[in-house]
DNA sequence: CTGTTAGCGCTTTCAC
DNA sequence: GTGAAAGCGCTAACAG
């Protein structure tokens, strides 16, 4: 298939050394004499020599690989955090492998596995769903495991296991104080996925504002949904079977805000004049459609890079101190769907 | 870092059979007998064995995986392909790795050094600016390599490298027939970034309808565009500026259509009752702006599956028949931008 | 059908 | 500062 590819065998005998003083000269530069170096590098000019990270890996034990695992690549959501991770991986000389989780049934096995089959150092997970107890199997309780998580925290054992993500409870609350100080007094919320850790972070957050502003929370006015345009949808059906309907709505993410939205208009009411309505994420639909969508705005690009560095920090340096969870500040992105109440 | 992980001569002591038979039991189960086979796979359970990549790699000269080069990540229209081609490879038994081009200064040097150095068998390219000579130097010529281009075919060297892709030509003239049975006589067109193959497959489209249909060519109609938003809005200037302005006008993508209607309507257009508007790519957001975008719709999935299965069969087969080019037709999609002219 | 053996290409002691 | 030699874990001859 390929020309036979030169090894440290041909620079060793192109430079006339022995192939460890090309190893040395590659991997750590001081340690060789001046005029040793040059003709390293030289011969290794003249071969076109690249180290064989096979052999490299079985030797030093390491792949310098990051795994992320995501639910879906194809989302948006996802994909710029995964962009964002490729990016600082790919500075510090990391590669990046994906897994994504649509694929096959059995989810967190395929992680243990790379990981186990020494494919890759380190997993970033992006997904509420994945199992990890194969993953946390494989290591000693006291041991630091090479396993960020991005987004989302998780119940149970991977409960300690350091987390980048936003505020939801917080950020819940500003835009819920939004649609209070816009002068809503009754707000309804359509929930996340009842799996999802996310979904009680953002409820919990409606709740505390409501509250603190003295509204009362009414239990008719939390629409169940799952995160999916379609659940917006059929939660816009309940919204105007309710007899006396709120006058704003706080989605628990975009794209439940774009199906609840499209289905509302559908019906002939208006946004933001019969109803204003936030979401959450901040997507790219949420700029484009119209009137443009008022959501929170997450750094996902941030979130990507911080949890990059933290896995790669564990990676290259595991006597640094264990890496510390970081809850970011989402930013309220105020547009067309809550324009001021008249 | 870890328990130190169990080896084939692990899993070869447990089961009293040498560590040969154990290789051939796990990649060959019918090369050994039905007791033998029985035996190593208790063993491989009991031990919780999983081969090693790395000696896996540097013993057999290769390492079942796949890079994909991509521009942006977190572009939908690339992330729906790579989700595509991450689940094809998967089920193949292939590891997917990433490299985005927005990264490194230099850009091919990277890919090609991911596949001379061992940690990769092939690419997929799907992005039409990446600098390929580095990769085919690698090659002798009359070798098939193992790269496929997925969307954009290539000039020069490359242009016989097999790809996978739209007939953009063919989908083109498509749009611009829809929009002149609409009764369009007078029709624009925004053009792709003047570097891009698909800027010039989708131009010549446009031209070859007109004139199918006896419609002059007029230069002035055709604006530069170079595929982003932005650009779709300054395009928009222009036509406003026109002295006599057509009533349709067929975008090269759907960013710049999103750019050029958005732009139009701050104008005090009315899209589609002052122009019609025309898309090519069908992203998520055609779907969901309003009125919605009436464009070409791209399976991306299916070419990057289609890509991936490509590359897979020239890794696992090099004696097969080299891999051949393929133009996926585009399918029409009718939505708000191009209501019947009246 | 199974065991023995060599060696993939690299890094790392251990000498000098 | 450099070389010799061992060995990471696996698979592919080659015998038997």
């Amino acid at each position: 298939m390929h020309k036979r590819l030169p090894t440290i065998q041909d620079v060793a005998r192109s430079a006339g050394v022995s192939t460890a003083t090309v190893s040395r000269a590659l991997t750590d530069p001081t340690r060789v004499s001046d005029a040793t170096r040059q003709r390293v590098t030289l011969a290794v000019r003249e071969t076109g020599y690249t180290v064989n990270q096979a052999a490299r890996s079985l030797r030093k034990q390491n792949s310098n690989t990051l795994l992320v695992a995501l639910p879906d690549i194809g989302n948006p959501f996802f994909s710029v955090m995964l962009d964002a991770i490729e990016r600082t991986a790919s500075e510090a000389g990391f590669a990046t492998l994906i897994a994504s989780r649509k694929q096959a049934g059995e989810a967190g096995s395929k992680l243990a596995e790379h990981l186990q089959s020494h494919r890759v150092d380190g997993v970033l997970v992006l997904d509420g769903s994945i199992a990890l107890d194969g993953l946390l199997a494989l290591h000693d309780p006291d041991e630091v495991p090479p396993i960020i998580l991005a987004c989302e925290e998780r119940p149970g054992l991977a409960s300690q296991l350091p987390v980048i993500k936003s505020d939801n409870v917080g950020a819940s609350r500003k835009m819920v104080r939004h649609l209070i100080e816009l002068g809503h007094q009754r707000i309804a919320h359509i929930t996340g996925d009842p799996d999802s850790i996310v979904r009680a972070a953002r409820l919990k957050g409606y709740r505390e504002e409501l509250i603190a502003h003295g509204i009362p929370v009414e239990d008719e006015l939390i629409i169940e949904g799952d995160f999916s345009l379609e659940s917006g949808a059929a939660a816009a059906q309940q919204f105007l079977a309710l007899s006396d309907r709120p006058s704003a709505v706080f989605c628990s993410n975009d794209m439940m805000a774009v199906g609840f939205i499209s289905e509302i208009r559908t019906a002939g009411l208006k946004v933001p004049r019969d109803v204003s309505v936030g979401g959450f994420d901040d997507i790219m639909v949420a700029e484009k459609i119209w009137p443009g969508l008022t959501t929170m705005h997450q750094d996902r690009a941030r979130i990507g890079s911080l949890a990059a560095e933290a896995l790669i920090q564990v990676l290259t340096d595991p006597d640094a101190t264990p890496p510390r969870s970081h809850f970011l500040d989402a930013e309220l992105v105020v547009r067309g769907t809550t324009a001021l109440k008249t």
